[in-house]
RNA sequence: CGGGGAGUAGUAUAGUGGUAGUACGUAUGCUUUGGGAGCAUAUAGUCCGAGUUCGAUUCUCGGCUCCCCGACCA
């Protein structure tokens, strides 16, 4: 992509009023737009992070026979009174303009509504176990949208449904579930803790959510500096500096942002929408299940939030919306530009995803001080400095750290494959 | 929803009861090019409504929006 065409320009200042770093960052970097509180478009440049974001996720989700599918964001009333949730008052109610009053919400889960097609489609033990998800938008009335991409009144949820034929079974997945999404936030360069939490209107059970630790969060959780264990302060008895339950380790109170969570939901939905099905004696049973939940947005801003520096964000390798950023300096002299052009030609006919800063209206130190603020971790500079010496010079956004590398050995260098 | 703060050009800001200023941006031209370049010219603005007033961007009231704290919140 060339950066003169890119939809989406650097702002040299952050938007007044905006406090949490992934608000300023993300909209001085060109990544989102605000348009209202709590309500934000994704920019080319931040949809391409948010597509990464949902690519590990579906390859995680994959592997652990998980299906995709989509489901609507309208939710009639029907769905929501089967399980007393219509008048919850986490929702938007929906109501066409020339009606009287809503039958519909715009969906803030879709628990109901899973349910209820899985009922239709679920008869037999054989067709258990199943796990679906949607990547989707969700809508919630937060009274109080706030810190950028942390708290929206809409955001973009994969939700993630599993059903069994037994409680083992289903603990068994829980288990997987946990694994793999620790795995998703790490591939996303998140350091996560796993906390023991409250179920909310969802379940009675306790439920687990996954933790950044992060002074901008909103949750506050108990964390066993020793072996990890940790609880969410709504539900805890722990103290901070006192002693670990499991291993007596000391324990740390911090802030956190919650970015997924998983619940198990037991019959609740399923004995609401007569998901039954005959177990292998021809007996009927209820269909036992879990949901599992992570915030992209929000993942997004976490990343942003923990890794950044006073320039601007330091992408991850998998989250990055670029895996090069390469910059010509002094373009008017057409040897750096021949060069750069061809260098931007190898990275395409390789494959290699590349922002090219082709601007020849910006000096230097600004294509230098937006590479920092956009973040990208490898940037290259293509100069007559570097071309003096037949190179380019390859920068890494997180150490600093430079190198030349030759020209003539770019289409044989191992990060160029 | 309660409390606090803020709304002036695309962005960030100054100022005034009487023709609204600066910087950046943007446009054009020329000169520049290793850490947000220079000169010139141009461009563009007082959140909405009501009130007070000869006159309101400024004062008063109401509304809306944004930010922060709290409440609420898978």
């Amino acid at each position: 992509m060339r950066q003169s065409q890119i939809f989406g320009k650097t702002l040299r200042e952050a938007p007044k009023d905006e406090v949490s770093v992934n608000a300023k960052l993300l909209e001085r970097g060109g990544f989102i737009y605000k348009n209202s509180a709590g309500v934000y478009s994704y920019l080319p440049l931040g949809w391409r992070v948010l597509s990464k974001i949902a690519d590990i996720i579906r390859e995680e989700m994959n592997a652990i026979s998980a299906q995709e599918m989509f489901m609507p964001a309208l939710v009639e009333k029907k769905y929501l009174d089967a399980t007393s949730r219509w008048d919850v008052g986490i929702g938007f109610e929906a109501r066409g303009k020339k009606e009287k009053s809503a039958n519909f919400v715009l969906g803030w889960t879709h628990e109901e509504v899973l349910t209820a097609i899985a009922s239709k489609y679920i008869n037999s033990y054989k067709d258990l176990p199943l796990a679906a998800y949607q990547i989707q938008t969700k809508f919630r009335n937060e009274l109080r949208a706030k810190s950028g991409l942390l708290r929206g009144k809409e955001f973009i949820m994969k939700d993630l449904y599993s059903f069994h034929a037994s409680e083992s079974d289903f603990r068994n997945y829980y288990e997987i579930v946990k694994k793999t999404y620790l795995n998703i936030f790490k591939r996303c360069g998140l350091k996560t803790v796993y906390t023991l939490a409250a179920g909310g209107d969802y379940t009675a059970e306790n439920t687990h959510e996954f933790h950044v630790l992060c002074p901008v969060g909103e949750d506050v959780v108990f964390v066993c500096l020793k072996c990890g264990y940790a609880e969410n302060k709504e539900i805890s008895k722990l103290n901070a500096g006192g002693k670990c339950s499991k291993c007596a380790g000391k324990i740390i109170k911090e802030n956190a942002i919650e970015v997924g969570n998983i619940f198990p939901l037991g019959t609740k939905y399923s004995d609401a929408f007569n998901l039954n099905f005959l177990n292998s004696k021809g007996k009927k049973e209820s269909v036992i299940m879990g949901s599992y939940g992570i915030g992209l947005g929000r993942t997004m801003g976490a990343i942003v939030e923990t890794l950044h520096d006073d320039n601007g964000i330091i992408w991850p390798e998998f989250a990055a919306p670029y895996k090069f950023h390469l910059v010509e300096l002094k373009n008017s002299n057409p040897v750096v530009k021949k060069e750069a052009e061809k260098i931007y030609k190898t990275c395409l006919d390789k494959g290699i995803e590349v922002l090219y800063d082709d601007r020849d209206d910006k000096s230097a130190g600004e294509k230098f001080a937006d590479a920092d603020l956009i973040g990208i971790p490898t940037r290259l500079v293509i100069s007559e400095k570097t071309l003096s010496k037949n190179s380019v010079e390859i920068k890494n956004r997180k150490t600093g750290k430079i190198n030349l590398l030759k020209i003539s050995n770019i289409k044989n260098d191992k990060s160029f494959i």
